[in-house]
DNA sequence: TTTGCTCTGATTGTATGTAATCTGCCCTAG
DNA sequence: CTAGGGCAGATTACATACAATCAGAGCAAA
């Protein structure tokens, strides 16, 4: 569906459509982004192509090099554990300003989230189930530069995730859903304190596990 | 003095010079960048000042609205409180990472930035020493994203940061000083723990004190 | 006097053309 | 057969031209 765009949003529309199929996985890491096709896809000349580009760039989700391309940004393994390290840090404390501006229908709904996320069998929907899980628990403070940094690092290592789902799907491991029952929980009886920890840990595991799995890193 | 340029760096560098020129406060936040000028000061065409301008608004040095113009970010109350805050998180994490990297010269040399300091009585030498030794203090993990988060913290909030020390360099508050030495002597010892500890409550103190003086936003 | 509209000048977004740079292939020398 | 240099093709950075949008001045009506 195409919508009217008022002049000077073009770049930004680019931006946001690559960035969706970089996150749907239809573009893939090292992959390398063909500014032509861009150009014939949305009817558009270079520059906001262009535009679109370097915007991404910022957002660590493109690496282009001049005189020569534009690819989607690849992670290594320190990088990947450096901001899993860095959300460990900055996403409990967000979570913690947004405990007393959720209400109880907010927490419902991550409850019915958490559930569903039990239940599910499909790496696809489990990964958009725990992205909206974890991001609408974090969008009631409007602090618009924590939220947009923890939205750009759920973003850079959205691709990892999805493979290490892909690979440890099977593998029972119960304690994910624990910790989202522990975190709706805390939020019932607004405990930012246990909100907060439980989360860091959340994270902290997942660093962890990714460090310990570097096979992730194989597809590439 | 013009160096040789390459093909491709001149948007970078057009960028490099107006951000030196906004964190040396030669621009203060909510003035007006004209491209025009821009454009016949660095013999370049529009693209590549817009290029520059469009890099800096992703550093948050640049705010720009679409067909109307560009200015030098400004922050609220709200937006510095929340900066401080990311950066009490992030920065000891990072420092925490530096100490074992740090050789008996870095450290001294941070000694002598922190003596410096003492006896300066000149507002922008007291903030060029204050930044040089924080920031050298984290340049030798090689940790690209984080450091370049809280590199682009102390960007930010470079001028606001200013604006505090002038107001306040009279009253003889010894505490800076003394958190600074702390640092310098928990990292001779080695002591991580100490050092991030130390330099947190640091920046809690900077921040707390921040939100308690709004005047510092009467020059805008 | 104040409020609202219109129009104009200025400024930016977009399109196209030109020049510089890079990558990969091919050829040659060892 | 291998390694290094150079050439060609492709791709991007930069310059210029044009179209769309915005802010403010000026005027008219209440």
């Amino acid at each position: 569906m195409t919508t009217e765009l008022s002049h000077g949003e073009m770049g930004a529309n680019i931006a946001a459509s690559l960035r969706e199929s970089i996150l749907a996985g239809r573009y893939k890491p090292g992959e390398r982004i063909k500014p032509a096709e861009l150009t014939e896809q949305y009817r558009a000349s270079r520059i906001p192509v262009r535009d679109a580009l370097r915007l991404l760039e910022s957002e660590g989700l493109v690496t282009s090099v001049a005189n020569t391309g534009a690819w989607v940004a690849t992670l290594s393994v320190d990088d990947l554990t450096e901001l899993y390290l860095v959300r460990e840090h900055l996403e409990p404390l967000l979570l913690r300003m947004n405990v007393p501006l959720m209400s109880d229908d907010n927490i419902d709904e991550l409850q019915q989230l958490a559930d569903a996320m039990e239940l599910s069998d499909d790496v696809e929907r489990f990964l958009r189930l725990d992205r909206e899980f974890h991001l609408s628990a974090l969008r009631h403070a409007h602090t618009s530069m924590l939220s947009n940094t923890v939205l750009g690092l759920w973003n850079r290592t959205q691709h990892y995730r999805r493979e290490a789902t892909r690979q440890f799907f099977t593998g029972h491991d119960r304690s994910v859903h624990h910790d989202h029952h522990l975190i709706v929980n805390a939020l019932r009886h607004r405990d930012e304190e246990e909100a907060e920890h439980v989360l860091r840990r959340h994270i902290r595991r997942s660093r962890l596990e990714l460090s310990r799995h570097p096979e992730i890193f194989a597809a590439t």
